[in-house]
DNA sequence: GGTGGCGGATGACAGATGTCATACCCCGCA
DNA sequence: TGCGGGGTATGACATCTGTCATCCGCCACC
């Protein structure tokens, strides 16, 4: 190699985000170059520091890994992009994938996964969980419209057809009818299940 | 310091172990001497490795870091007992203390106080975020009865009454007392509420 | 120019959920 | 000995939820 690797670290945890620091830092061949806690710090930090590699947690405040992902990849195409995630959740591949990510890892993978990752999509290779990509394509697209998926996400924390209507700017009438939509789609039986069964296939 | 602090790690995502490893061998005084993944297997690790400072994730498969926490202290009073935790619900630090736990620790502080609090706790000093202290002080004891505490569990995935009837060997309608009752503790106004509330704190 | 999907709404109905009063048993504590 | 709390149960009642049929408007696609 003629030179290190840059990467950037996003993760929202400073122990955790600081430790991989310190298990890249290990490395010969990378280097961190530039540590952020939020999702929307990660365009400005990429811009800043000539980076390599991206390295991005998907559960983070401001945005998610996944969008910053994919204003990574419409402005630094040529950034590589490794998205890590706490939830080897199929749908989050699918929509990680979509966002033009090059590597998909989940947190319970061995440790040295990370660094041959970040070398592999260096040299444009793609790295991704046989097995979850298996369950990603088995399990089909996300069946829920736009709406219903708002309709759960704002349900999801035990919020009643009222309120959600009024949140919502919706009739409690077409709420009930967006929940039973979900629910039937979702092959469950009431909307705290359908919350459940979304999260799980990461539709929410 | 005469010989190096002899660390135990528990932590069930490989990744974020492996990489706390790597910070805390960062550290010359500090040696990581075990890592497991779960809970019953700390005591085992601890048992077979003279371990000084245990470090405990809560959220672990087998049983919980806190569950983990008091068999170490039961079996092995002079063993120090740091809980780490990606949640800092105060009671969660209310319980790990009653489990004997020498440090709490939130991960998302700064890298840096892991190995401080693991030299602390070896020189007898506990470690605990004064806001969290605080808070737990403040919300007072859990209100909830052990039984209101298992069908809030139960009820947690979305089950109906009939099922969390069959499941707890109970009547449908004593289950509907149950859950009625936690919901006028927790001041909520239906069970997915409740369910969310008691999580928050720590109640589960 | 018709068909179908999505967003939005209404009304009716059945079943699930939450509340309340009441009752019984058991246990610990005064 | 009595009282209170927890565990369990029942029945009645009001409200909330989930389903279904039906309707309207809009837009995309054949």
């Amino acid at each position: 190699m003629t030179s290190t690797i840059r990467v950037l670290l996003a993760e929202d945890q400073s122990m955790v985000r600081e430790a991989l620091a310190a298990l890249l830092g290990l490395e010969d061949d990378i280097e961190v170059v530039a540590q952020v806690a939020r999702g929307d710090e990660v365009l400005g930090a990429v811009a800043a520091h000539d980076v390599d590699v991206a390295l991005l947690d998907i559960e983070m405040p401001g945005c998610t890994g996944i969008e910053a992902a994919a204003r990574v990849h419409r402005d630094f195409p040529r950034v590589k992009l490794v998205v890590l995630t706490t939830f080897g959740r199929p749908g989050y591949l699918r929509s990680a994938m979509e966002a033009g990510a090059d590597a998909f890892l989940v947190k319970d993978a061995p440790a040295a996964q990370l660094a041959a990752a970040v070398r592999k999509v260096l040299a444009g290779e793609r790295v991704i969980d046989p097995t979850l990509a298996a369950a990603a394509l088995a399990e089909g697209a996300n069946p829920l419209t736009e709406r219903e998926r708002e309709v759960l996400r704002a349900a999801a924390d035990g919020s009643t057809n009222a309120e959600l209507a009024k949140a919502l700017h919706l009739s409690q009438g077409t709420v009930r009818n967006y929940l039973s939509t979900a629910i039937q789609k979702l092959a469950v039986r009431n909307r705290a299940e359908a919350v459940r069964a979304a999260r799980e296939k990461g539709w929410l």
